[in-house]
DNA sequence: CTGTTAGCGCGTTCAC
DNA sequence: GTGAACGCGCTAACAG
């Protein structure tokens, strides 16, 4: 294990070399003003001697540390998984490390992950699906380096940049497939309201869809989960058990939409020709299940990719056009609704 | 966004409550050695300057940098999320930050991965998943920082530390299952042969479980798919067209498991009344689909967890009983089976 | 209990 | 094109 090999540095390799550190420190750095001949000289002892640059001394000295922190409620969540896999592709690619943290939207640990990725001196941040209260903001603007949002917003403060999708709308549109479906009562299976993405939003683009197109609501039709399988099962069957029950349910997220046909094939109701169900994200469960799931198809993996792209622009300081960013959503009409197109 | 103020210092702080460098030093690394008094007069002149201790400088001075470097296979894949899970959960726990890194099993990103990440003067290395070649060894070797395997063994040099399952006992339960349920004709949807951990051990087991009780075998009886869904489906649904088609299959992991059930069904067979199927790993999906899946139960997040309390144990020189773990597996018999226990 | 003094390994002027 | 020297912010002896 930890054979304290000695270090070797960049002094070293200049005196092997007979050169100067500094000379040593611009070949590793790639900086032109190098003689081809010294050039050659300093990478041969470098790979003779095994020299490996220490990016923490380089980071002290030059105050980049070519890392950002991301602070994610749950990895082990398929959505913000496959936006992860967005954000490290992107980092990757620009040569940037990420310092992953699962925050479980606990707004302490949030603000306690934030001052510890500050302290490492991080050269952004990328947030991810928590609220943004006073205290976040303070924080990011106390932070000295730039921050952006991903499947986030800032509700009140409206300018820190984002990268999302249109909640209200998305949820909108679903709502109303299930409207000209021809369904008269339609319920909804959400999240916390109390959430401000995935949560109020999506109910809100519910009971707008509802009223623009003047159906009928009744409170019944109305439950909460907690976007897990076994809450979208559980909610699904007390909503789909009652007489005057939905034929139709818009669920929050995919899971709970897929826990919600469980439940009502268990009622012995046939999905979709007696009850219509569609949700919302698109996680590769809606495609792995019979009925194929219809959903809100959201661009997980670009929202995670260019909220990267765009911290990567903050960090070299170039010029933005769009510091906030909301990608478009597609309907994926599947087997579990009646209607194929929109 | 960059408003570049001065960055307050440990210096700064020690002018300002008339104490030196030292002392705050200590107040800040909770050195015991500080009478309470100038502690708390310090700790509130941090708290008034709105001082941040820069971790970089603290790293390069202390040589230990509180990071951990992690070589992923895929985060998207709900597999390495949930164990991706446990080794953040207890890394946290012991206030380390994890650098995440996706290798999609190719060699030389890992490699180049690792170089990175050693670089950032990580104080350990966790590596998921891929081949560990003589390359990889030779990484690890020169690294001066104790690395392990989760979910992953070293095949030649036994004397890696690691934390995972055996492959091929538990490849062997699962198909014992379907033997037991009295098929004859048993088949094996795997992955790629040369993946060194899903691949090969899994259809070692099947083979040996086959050998061990005297069962039939048919080349036309295992087929290899890519581990993903839509190639569970294919595969399956090729292997189950014959005539004389298993009537059970063993598969390696989840994901195809599910997709060689649609093909069953998708042929018009039952599942599991003509064809039993048992699937591995227990990801999420196992319980989000009907018939639930029954399958191998890998205790994902464990693995994660136990592997990263590991190489705290290493990092902080403490004396290790253990240095490879082979933890327990478990059958979750559920609907895609005949058989309920084991 | 507290202060002084060296570095940690490297980037970056500024001369030459 | 190259080198000398300083400093990044902090920890770690070592004195006292």
């Amino acid at each position: 294990m930890g054979n304290k090999k000695e270090t070797i540095t960049i002094y070293d390799v200049a005196r092997e070399s007979g050169v100067s550190m500094a000379t040593v420190s611009r070949v590793v750095n790639g900086n032109p003003n190098v003689k081809p001949a010294t050039r050659k000289k300093v990478l041969e002892t470098i790979r003779r001697m095994g020299y490996r640059p220490n990016a923490v001394a380089r980071g002290l000295a030059s105050k980049r540390t070519t890392t950002v922190g991301v602070v994610i409620p749950d990895i082990s969540y398929a959505f913000f998984a496959e936006l992860a896999r967005g954000i490290e592709d992107i980092a990757n690619m620009y040569h940037y490390n990420i310092i992953l943290c699962n925050s479980d939207l606990k707004k302490e640990k949030e603000l306690q992950l934030i001052e510890a990725l500050l302290e490492k001196q991080v050269d952004g941040l990328l947030f991810l699906g928590g609220e943004v209260t006073e205290d976040h903001r303070q924080f990011f603007s106390g932070a000295n380096v730039p921050t952006v949002l991903a499947a986030t917003l800032d509700e009140k403060e409206k300018d820190c940049p984002y990268v999302t999708i249109d909640q209200v709308q998305a949820a909108k549109e679903a709502t109303r497939i299930l409207i000209q479906e021809g369904h008269e009562r339609i319920g909804f299976l959400g999240g916390p309201l109390t959430d401000p993405i995935m949560g109020y939003p999506r109910y809100q683009g519910y009971r707008e869809a509802l009223e623009e197109e003047g159906m009928d609501f009744d409170e019944s039709w109305v439950r909460m989960g907690n976007f897990r399988y076994p809450s979208g099962y559980q909610e699904g069957k007390e909503m789909l058990r009652n007489e005057k029950a939905p034929t139709a349910i818009f669920c929050a997220n995919d899971e709970m939409a897929v826990g919600a046909i469980h439940a009502a094939q268990d009622l012995g109701k046939t999905v979709p020709k007696e009850v219509s169900i569609i949700g919302f994200d698109n996680i590769p469960l809606a495609s792995q299940v019979r009925p194929l799931l219809s959903t809100v198809a959201v661009p997980m993996y670009d929202i995670g990719a260019v909220a990267m792209r765009l911290l990567t622009k903050y960090m070299n300081d170039e010029t933005i056009e769009e510091h906030q960013v909301v990608l478009p959503y597609r309907l994926e009409l599947r087997d579990s609704t009646l209607l194929k197109e929109v």
